[in-house]
DNA sequence: ACCTGCTATGCAAGCGCTTACATTGATCGG
DNA sequence: CCGATCAATGTAAGCGCTTGCATAGCAGGT
């Protein structure tokens, strides 16, 4: 024996919101989508009905019909640690001021978990997506571009790419650092870098060191890199082993800061001074940089901005078909305790 | 004049699919979801022309007719900090091993936010929801009954709730934390904590550091509580407030490691020794804790096992209408340098 | 040769919404 | 007082899938 009961278990519709309030289901829509559009006592029936049922709009069966979702997704490399926490908090936020949803998969640093990422939250319905950095198979541009699915890189900055962009530069801002670390003196330089395979941060990070080096008239070859993942113990681990080289270095140029404030308290733990025994430097200037002691040399990167301007260039993507877009975030160098000139 | 050539600009469905591989949208479906009840020629041909369209399934059509998603929703405070990072990443691993994906959301620890969270989360069909503390307006968890969605609070326990539950008992915890502390001769004890109205975490470690002092004989009142944000910068200002206090903390308990870590940098900044002049605790044992600088005695919550039982059990609730289920994590001492005995 | 019992596939009815279009009834100028 | 205009609402056709049920074809037992 069926019942027509709308206070079944099941839960309850627009069509059973439409019953109630006796009226049709076209009207409820309107109600909920755009009220002005609907007469107040009408509309007053209907909220009423919508409270006394406990309605809540199924998304799907939205998403479906209206063929927009107002939720853009959001891949990153990593949400362990907080290089990508404040920028992404900075995006949701102005996001959200639109009234727009987000979504956040983690890729873990692995392009064939990105691409399946992007796969799912296209599938989903999502109206935008946020990657970070470039360097990817031009096969999932087009995928997107089929799907007519708008896309910005953060975090990374390719003048050549085709791709909307709000990003930095990274080559420039870590051969800047250089630059000022061998204007200290310092000679015997290794690095402590992200896989620098398919990362295209940690790559033009990497070059633009050997850059500055090549314009100091310093052989590449002389750079001791060190590829590792991202995490305070790897960045001790890798000092570990930079520290065994018969000609150990004076400096340790670090990918990011997480790296950084685990190769200080390693050389702690090794009986070194920081800066007076080994200078150390950062990428990012996350908040342990600033607390970290000593304080830690760094690239400064308004995450914050970069956030909310990728939100922006997103939001006007969407539904224009403006083909592109590119905004440059400046960096700037922080200099604190860690590094400091060479002594012989 | 329309055409029906499927290469349109149009993302292809799975009518599309079907046409080319001359087969009903039936067995594509079946290819998709269950590829051994088609036999192979069939599946083979379909395949072919999924991979010739790029048809990619629209999640929210299949979700809308299949009622369910595999789908789960995790609604954490914050993002900006490491405290739910790792135990999230764990849930998110556990729930990947089985086919599911995690969508997050963070609540910035206001309650109404993370109301509209939850709707927000139900309404895009989550087969279940992870919560952080069980402290809430109980008609959120009568709208999460009546739409069938099983939730599992984690970092929280209580005993008497009547919701599953994976956690550990902050008060016991911190308790003991405290116990010890007195232990050490302290009896000036101030804390900094986030705010105690709807935190059940925080108050109850709050809870903690006063039961202890009681136990010891220790009135109660003698306590210096200052309530703020969790951050970095947020502990600093907190101490500094401490410190204009006419009898001066000889240990400040912080709420979570973040806070601990901001306290240890800012006393060091107003030139105090950490731990001779002021002894400094935290919760969590989180990476900083071991890196910061004298390293950080705090409370030591195994995050990664808490997140991974909290995906079994959560995996367990959906589907099934087993009414509960409850884990108590244990957590530890983790005594380091930043807490030292009494000196008068 | 016929029936039984499979298995592989097709048919078609929804899932819960949105929205183009149709309908209705009021308002108003002439 | 009539038709044009317009605002408010209703009608119903999908959106792209899944799945219960019907069908067809085939192997094997009698």
């Amino acid at each position: 024996m069926q019942t027509d009961d709308p206070r079944s278990d099941r839960t309850p519709t627009l069509a059973d919101v439409a019953r109630l309030a006796s009226v049709s289901t076209a009207t409820v829509s309107r109600c909920l989508n755009s009220p002005d559009r609907v007469i107040e006592d009408t509309r007053n029936k209907v909220m009423k009905a919508v409270r006394e049922l406990g309605y809540a709009p199924n998304f799907n069966a939205r998403a479906l019909a209206a063929k927009r979702t107002n939720t853009i997704g959001a891949i990153i490399p990593t949400m362990e640690n907080a290089i990508f926490a404040r920028g992404l908090q900075a995006f949701q936020e102005e996001l959200g001021r639109n009234g727009i949803t987000m979504l956040v998969a983690s890729s873990s640093y692995q392009s064939d978990l990105e691409e399946e990422q992007i796969r799912t939250l296209v599938s989903r319905g999502a109206d935008g997506l946020l990657l970070i950095g470039y360097r990817r198979d031009p096969r999932i541009y087009e995928f997107l571009k089929r799907q007519g699915v708008p896309v910005v890189i953060a975090w990374g900055y390719d003048p050549k790419a085709q791709v909307p962009t709000v990003g930095f530069d990274n080559f420039a801002a870590m051969k800047s650092l250089a630059g000022k670390v061998i204007g200290m003196g310092h000679r015997r330089i290794a690095t402590i870098t992200a896989s620098t395979h398919d990362n295209d941060r940690a790559s033009e990070r990497l070059a633009g060191i050997l850059a500055a080096m090549v314009e100091a008239g310093i052989p590449e070859t002389d750079l001791s890199i060190v590829e590792t993942t991202y995490g305070i113990d790897e960045g001790g681990a890798a000092l570990e082993h930079l520290m065994t080289l018969p000609d150990r270095p004076s400096v340790v140029m670090c990918g990011n800061d997480v790296l950084a404030v685990g190769v200080i308290a390693k050389a702690q733990e090794l009986g070194l001074n920081v800066p007076a025994d080994l200078s150390v430097t950062g990428f990012d200037d996350i908040e342990i940089a600033k607390i970290s002691s000593p304080p830690l040399t760094t690239v400064h990167v308004p995450h914050r901005r970069m956030g909310k301007e990728a939100a922006r260039l997103l939001i006007n993507l969407v539904g224009s078909d403006r083909p592109n877009g590119k905004v440059l975030i400046e960096t700037s160098l922080q200099m604190r305790e860690s590094l400091t000139e060479y002594a012989d």
